[in-house]
DNA sequence: GGCATATTCAACCAATCGGTTGACGATCGC
DNA sequence: GCGATCGTCAACCGATTGGTTGAATATGCC
């Protein structure tokens, strides 16, 4: 399936696939790595990197037994595009980014990972 | 409800509300004229309209009998800068957007507006 | 007042979503 | 070969989604 702007936007709508998103930003992972941090089954995290994955936002490959996932950001592209026509917005720089992702971890750790 | 990642992405996940952002972005519109180029009923449009208005991507005002909506892209500010952080994307030109757009568009009305 | 117009509400429906559990298939280490 | 580890599959569950229809609520016009 090529990825549309409906399943990337579907993609992020969900806390925890951002939230695995953000950790790929750091390195690659084992699919055990991706679960370790949140409290919810190894299934259900299985599933959400499979829709990542349908959504282009992330590649998996498999080596032996474990399975990477590797983020892939280009798949944002056509959506950034898409957002960008709204509202002209500047380049946002980096430090912007952090401060957000901070903001959003720390609500979520707040509240257990998931609510 | 203080709009979300989650809910502007949500609302984002859907062609028809796409669709309508892009529509208010020539103009303001009232909902009767929002509904008439789509293939379904009025109240499945002001479903939508309510869900972009919680998203914080429109606002509605309401003048006599008539309820406009105005599109408001300050909303997509958070979601931009989350996606900008994957990729440093550079600042998209807005000839770019265009053609996105009636891409988008077109092949919606290929296949009649909605699947 | 009375009718037409603009919009929402309420109830319903089938489909999808996000999660669970338990069984299963690969692969590694020994 | 055997047991442990990695990951997915299948079936199930309750909640949400995207749509429908019909009734209800404003408001405008004459």
């Amino acid at each position: 399936m090529t990825p549309t702007l409906d399943t990337v936007f579907a993609a992020l709508a969900d806390p925890t696939r951002r939230a695995i998103l953000a950790m790929l930003l750091e390195d690659d992972m084992a699919v055990t790595d991706v679960a370790e941090p949140f409290e919810m089954s190894l299934a259900a995290i299985s599933k959400h990197l499979a829709i990542l994955s349908r959504a282009g936002l992330i590649s998996q490959e498999k080596r032996g037994r474990v399975k990477w996932c590797k983020l892939e950001p280009d798949a944002l592209r056509d959506a950034s595009v898409w957002m960008q026509g709204f509202g002209q917005f500047e380049a946002v720089n980096l430090d912007d980014f952090e401060r957000f992702l901070e903001r959003e971890l720390g609500a979520e750790q707040a509240e257990g990972v998931r609510d």
